[in-house]
DNA sequence: CTTGAAAAGAACTGCCT
DNA sequence: AGGCAGTTCTTTTCAAG
């Protein structure tokens, strides 16, 4: 797999963060917008790709078009946190189908979870019927989300 | 756009799931799949495209390949939260490259952050030069991200 | 819904500077 | 590294059942 450090030139970060907002771009579009031929754009995706930095493709599934208007971020510390403990939480947390994110943390909180809902009341189902009945839960923390902001994030210097 | 209540069958839903494990399946691959002709899978993904189900297509850009080991969610709440200094923040905030997602979010916190370094050296630079600096910010809580895992998360009913 | 075909475009290869 | 030319595969659309 990967076989050391990837350094990248200002091309390839170009490339990354045209990629970061269409996906849907090829080594032809990309190689007219970064002055290169199809050929040597196609390449440079591949190379990123092989080298890891190009992880995956993914669709975005818009979850309010499909009925879900609420996403609540839930900060959990667990009241018990040995070995086994973390395994049965997570085994258990995984089997909800509300939570799209599971996230170990250090901090104030153990873990912390995306969990998506078709309304508030449909919220509260999840959380007493499923989340605070999972194995080993301490305190449990929301935040309802209003509005999300993604941005291309580091690169690495220029 | 939008023109009303998208319903989906399980077929469209399957298309859904497996496409949000891998963006680059093709129409043909998922009529293999799910039991069409490329044709019928190619106009389901088409429609679900123009319904805004499906809301775009993006690499995932693996960080830790670029040398960005360490990610950690903030918690932000606001010392002052007026109109004027919830704007200030996000147009503050939205100028530090290490920022990669901005959340306005209700709750314990104002904004939650998810906050991409080098190292822990690096992020509490960042923390301290960048963060603690942002307009209007009372307290700041910290949670570095051990493991993340990410599930499909609900489509609807069956 | 299906199959088949055709056109366009994207991916990929080899060779050359 | 990059470009050019060519081949192969997929996508996209259409015709017809």
């Amino acid at each position: 797999m990967s076989v050391g450090p990837i350094d990248l030139d200002d091309t390839d970060r170009a490339i990354l963060r045209a990629l970061s907002l269409d996906g849907t771009l090829s080594a032809g579009e990309l190689g007219r917008r970064f002055g290169l031929s199809q050929p040597a754009a196609w390449r440079r995706v591949r190379r990123l790709e092989e080298a890891g930095v190009l992880a995956g493709r993914r669709v975005e599934v818009d979850r309010e078009q499909l009925g879900f208007g609420v996403t609540v971020f839930l900060g959990v510390k667990l009241a018990t946190k040995g070995r086994v403990s973390l395994e049965d939480f997570e085994r258990a947390v995984t089997a909800i189908p509300e939570v799209q994110v599971v996230q170990h943390v250090l901090g104030l909180f153990d873990y912390r979870l995306r969990v998506v809902a078709r309304d508030l009341a449909d919220f509260e189902r999840v959380l007493r019927r499923r989340v605070m009945t999972l194995p080993g839960v301490g305190s449990v923390e929301a935040n309802v989300l209003l509005t999300e902001e993604r941005r291309p994030g580091p690169l690495g210097h220029g």
